[in-house]
DNA sequence: TCAATTTAGTTAGCTTGCTAAACGAATCCA
DNA sequence: TGGATTCGTTTAGCAAGCTAACTAAATTGA
């Protein structure tokens, strides 16, 4: 058991942690949308170009959802719309014919070069009220809590519930 | 302008709240599973139980969407679940024909003392990596961007498109 | 007073997340 | 070799956010 005063400094953090995320979408949608397309689709194609600048050719659609943290019915739904737009492409992979493998066409290398173009400027819009210092003591305090919640996550897959 | 390192700073830690708020979800979603609700669905029932702390019969579905930063059908589409399943009604206000409130039902009430008795507990596995100084820390800075980011907001709305 | 505007709520239709279930391809193993 | 299982993807269907467009009620103001 935990004091109570220490449960209400606990949740009036997780409420602003909630609170902050609405925001932060609410700021992040009319950004992309100025490029024609949403968040989601960004990380997928941001997801294709470090890629690329790795060496690879694609990635398969199960590659991108664990980079991404998302299942593949939501990837299957994204690509479809980017695809549909012609900002990617779905080839059939030559080592696994199950595997498909997506990668950016010449349109999604260029919009991808357009937002990072003046992506930093929109991030410094948004932490621009911390200084370097402060965005480092918050990326430590975020880190620890995201490793944290993926024990927790890992350990309920592993079946304890 | 601004520097590189700093704009790297920037990005990185703006990439941890976005993976946070992903596992975030992944953690909260399950938890609320157990009572048969959703995240979204237990903001509003939480809300209606502060607005009946406060003495209110009921809420407009304007004022929970006020509340909750969601817009008018998001607010008309988690009402209709809620009150399909019994947890909340809606009734026509009798000084605006136009509005209609909200209040929890008995089933709603007896729910939200379930899902409190155990809240407390739930965010401390959540944040309990950190201790109270640590959590005190974070939000200050949370609330800072949170504060910021209601300004830009505001400018936008104002009409500095 | 009464026409114009604003406000409260809903509906339609989009995106994006989810789970459950289907499917064929690949792999395992007896 | 052949049957069972696992893997990669898709489909179907739900929840929750959004915008745009609508109805009805309230307010404003000429």
């Amino acid at each position: 058991m935990v004091p109570a005063n220490a449960t209400r400094t606990a949740e009036k953090t997780f409420r602003e942690m909630i609170r902050l995320f609405g925001l932060l979408e609410k700021v992040m949608q009319p950004y992309f949308a100025r490029f024609g397309i949403s968040g989601s689709q960004w990380g997928v194609l941001r997801t294709l170009h470090r890629a690329e600048l790795e060496g690879l050719t694609g990635l398969r659609l199960t590659d991108l959802g664990d980079r991404l943290l998302i299942r593949p019915p939501s990837v299957t739904g994204i690509i479809d719309r980017l695809e549909r737009v012609g900002l990617v492409v779905r080839d059939g992979s030559p080592e696994d014919l199950r595997a498909k493998l997506v990668s950016l066409t010449g349109k999604g290398r260029q919009l991808v070069g357009q937002v990072l173009a003046v992506h930093g400027e929109q991030i410094e819009r948004v932490l621009g009220c911390l200084n370097p210092i402060e965005q480092e003591r918050l990326h430590r305090l975020l880190s620890r809590v995201g490793l944290h919640l993926e024990s927790l996550l890992a350990g309920r897959e592993a079946g304890e519930d």
